[in-house]
DNA sequence: GTCTTTCGCTACGGCTCGTAGCGTAACTCA
DNA sequence: TGAGTTACGCTACGAGCCGTAGCGAAAGAC
């Protein structure tokens, strides 16, 4: 784990941490979490048992490592529109949650990190710190292309961005594991337009169908006030201000 | 769990069936899902372990049916407009979660259920259809209030009410679950109040600092055009028409 | 060549699982 | 009331996995 640099002695096999990764996630394939076993991977990995625990001290730290490469494939090419990119990203998201070994080692261990926060700090940094790039990146295109407003100016406006940033990554990506993983239904490229549609112009947008426009009541100002936690709310509503919850 | 009538014999004791049921959730609270073991629940419980295969085959079971009681306490008042009903029911929703024996229980269920057919219907009965419902009775409220378009007539019509639906609980569902237990952070009133508005609005209202608003291009009109599904939309935007969902 | 570290191997105590067998308790039906 | 049936608590057991210890050998660093 930590690269302390090791001067002397025999050095640790490359080799037999790629075999013991590659093991892991095979085994997880075939076994799931709950079956695998430390010493079915060492014999898989065709490597002593002991080799295992001198490198990673249970068997969490060792799936976490294992699976957080996986999802260094996702990349965010400019696909020319916010649009695009959002539908692009969702397809090859639950692509890769198709996959056994990254739909049974992801839910396992955020599972397992529920009692262990040793383990939720390394997934937060090993898998979603790593990912939410993806979201800045597109986020930034979008503005240059006029697609969203920039933002706003000064340590608060950075602050404010940041949070759209998260909020944005959890929206997405949570919509994608949980239709994955507990909805149990695929993601087709039907729902990633629907999801998209969703995510750019809001709820209305969901239930698109040619039935007749009521009114422009809906069409509530894109913009709530923000200032105005607990005002009244511009949806013309007869609701309690929003903040009261 | 199949109530079949028992006519003969000592009936089981309703009182043991508490009693595990109290003891498990309690066991996960204390020792979370890995280190949870069916003896422990039997001591807690004051039971035998025998008495425990007597009623669930394993672990998986007698947690998925432990926990799912605890989500049928969400509740979906209304709050008189749909920004409001969203908002509460993601506050509650989250508030669930941060009880640590429904967020061990449905991780590590849901991790189980990923390598388990049938673990994973009865999470599906049990939890997520079971909890559909909410959104159901949210959308037809905003409809008879004009907030959302009336579904399309015919059963075409109601098959893609019916994606709606599952699409907005995934959506919600699993923003909210994937902030709380991926993500490792807290569901604020300011985090709801975001996703509110992202849902509402769309991505334009998630950085909506105070900023000068570019031009109406962002603020692209929320209803897509009226009567043309396919057609192009007068949304003066770069995208293509909503109404491909 | 010597030193240091890792390697594979074997063995072990400790724990949990899930089952079996026993005698007893609780309830139904005649 | 008594016979039949089922659930109960208890104990014990084989099987499997965990994580560690100790060994001699292998592989580099100096």
């Amino acid at each position: 784990m930590a690269d302390s640099p090791r001067r002397t002695g025999r050095p640790r096999s490359a080799a037999a941490d790629r075999a013991i990764l590659d093991a892991t996630r095979s085994a997880l394939v075939d076994l799931g979490w709950g079956r695998l076993t430390m010493g079915d991977v060492a014999l898989r990995a065709g490597v002593a048992k002991t080799t295992l625990y001198r490198r990673w001290s249970n068997k969490s730290e060792l799936v976490v490592d294992a699976v957080a490469v996986l999802f260094d494939e996702l990349e965010l090419p400019d696909r020319g529109s916010l649009r695009a990119d959002v539908e692009g990203v969702v397809l090859s998201f639950a692509e890769l949650l198709e996959r056994p070994e990254t739909r049974t080692a992801l839910m396992a261990v955020v599972a397992e990190a529920t009692r262990d926060e040793a383990l939720r700090a390394r997934i937060r940094t090993a898998i979603v710190e790593r990912q939410k790039h993806l979201v800045v990146e597109g986020r930034r295109r979008a503005q240059a292309r006029g697609e969203l407003p920039p933002d706003p100016p000064g340590p608060e406006g950075a602050a404010e961005a940041a949070r759209a940033v998260d909020l944005v990554f959890d929206v997405i990506a949570g919509a994608v594991v949980h239709r994955c993983l507990v909805s149990a239904a695929r993601v087709t490229p039907r729902w990633a337009r629907s999801l998209t549609a969703l995510l750019l112009h809001g709820l209305a947008a969901t239930s698109p169908g040619r039935g007749p426009r009521p009114s422009g009541q809906t069409a509530a100002p894109l913009l709530p006030p923000r200032g105005a936690a607990g005002g009244t709310g511009p949806d013309g509503g007869v609701q309690k201000p929003a903040g009261s919850v």
